[in-house]
DNA sequence: ATTTAAAAATAAACACCGTTTATTAATTTT
DNA sequence: AAAATTAATAAACGGTGTTTATTTTTAAAT
């Protein structure tokens, strides 16, 4: 006995391994530069192997993007240590774009593309687990802060969706290098990450505005 | 003699000819399912053909993104005749969404795709005409608002990039299929449409909220 | 220990892609 | 009518994701 253990111990070991070699080339080299081919070289084996553990392309890349959930999440964590809602919102904001600008080819991968969604929508999965719990992270905070008696008036569903599009919006941007080139980044000189960080601000005092 | 001008002529309708077949295309199958090859079919030429006339597919690539924008512009001609700045700025934001969400395939080109924009540094051009001009119409329409007292203490370039970054983000979520899969639409059977116009609607009220 | 059955890995091919080169067809100039 | 120029293309190169038939390796049964 044990044969059949070892084997399937054997079959997972060789998920991780083209798993791992994907995340580092996905890093590297940035989404849509990263071959079944290169990551088959990676591991030296032929490219034929890597369709006996994975279904296609689609597969491996939806793997993928659980791990940067993973990691997004973790960059989450340390928001916990601020108590109050509406402080944690703010820092919440401000690591969402650290991971982005620091991760940028897991960001594109995680929220720029249409293939690892439509990945979901061919299993029938339907349910999107990883993306509603992070939703869900900033849903609740928002809930918290209306419960403080902030932002009255507002629905916690489409302000948290509010929130999220204009913090993506601002990463995307900045990752499909849309702000270099405008006039104003240009002007004064600004580095991406500078516009960035200013125009987040901006949408801090707005929120404190809206506070009450 | 007009020999020289015939083919002169004969030469601009030829990459006219590739433009829009390429722009129908890309409006029909989206960014990156659109090859030369299938540029070259629906033309009726042979794929090198076309590299008489451009000089690879980014040059293509970005004829259409200077297409794209005079589309968009054109979208937002008719805010003319609303002569209350923050009543244009709100009609505004709709007619982006209009224009994202009705042409998509373009959207994509113009605002979710790195490569146009580095074909735009490759050029050394550095100067982003196009981009420029479109983001200059939503900051001019923010400072009309601020001389009438509104968004006061905020800077009109940060405000105008927070706007942009919320409406971009809002369209790239939806485009990217990434809106479909959020618990709340698909519990409510929200179609994506439906999501982004409450959000947006959510927005405006945030911004009347910090007109004063 | 040897043969047989099963599993794992691969080589080779298919149909695409962007792009280049050498060749052919059409047109203009001499 | 011949030469020179221009326009168009066929074929190839090196790349992509993926499939199929084949070979190698491993485990089980005799």
């Amino acid at each position: 006995m044990g044969v059949k253990e070892r084997k399937e111990r054997g079959k997972v070991e060789m998920r991780d391994k083209i798993l791992r070699s994907a995340h580092h080339l996905f890093l590297e080299k940035g989404f849509e530069q990263v071959s079944i081919r290169n990551i088959a070289e990676a591991i030296e084996y032929s490219p034929a192997t890597i369709y006996l553990y994975f279904k296609d392309k689609n597969e491996i890349v939806h793997a993928l993007h659980q791990d940067g959930f993973r990691l997004l999440v973790e960059h989450f964590q340390p928001l916990v240590r601020f108590t109050d809602p509406f402080e944690r919102l703010v820092e919440m904001g401000k690591a969402y774009i650290k991971f982005a600008t620091t991760n940028a080819g897991m960001y594109e991968l995680l929220f720029m593309r249409s293939e690892p969604m439509e990945h979901v929508t061919d299993c029938l999965d339907e349910e999107w687990k990883e993306g509603d719990r992070a939703f869900d992270v900033l849903l609740q905070t928002v809930k918290q802060c209306q419960t403080l008696g902030h932002f009255k008036g507002l629905d916690s569903q489409n302000f948290s969706m509010m929130i999220w599009s204009f913090i993506h919006g601002l990463c995307a941007l900045g990752i499909s290098k849309h702000i270099i080139h405008v006039k104003e980044a240009r002007d004064n000189r600004l580095a991406v990450d500078a516009v960035m960080h200013t125009t987040y601000q901006t949408f801090h005092t707005a929120l404190e505005r809206l506070k009450s």
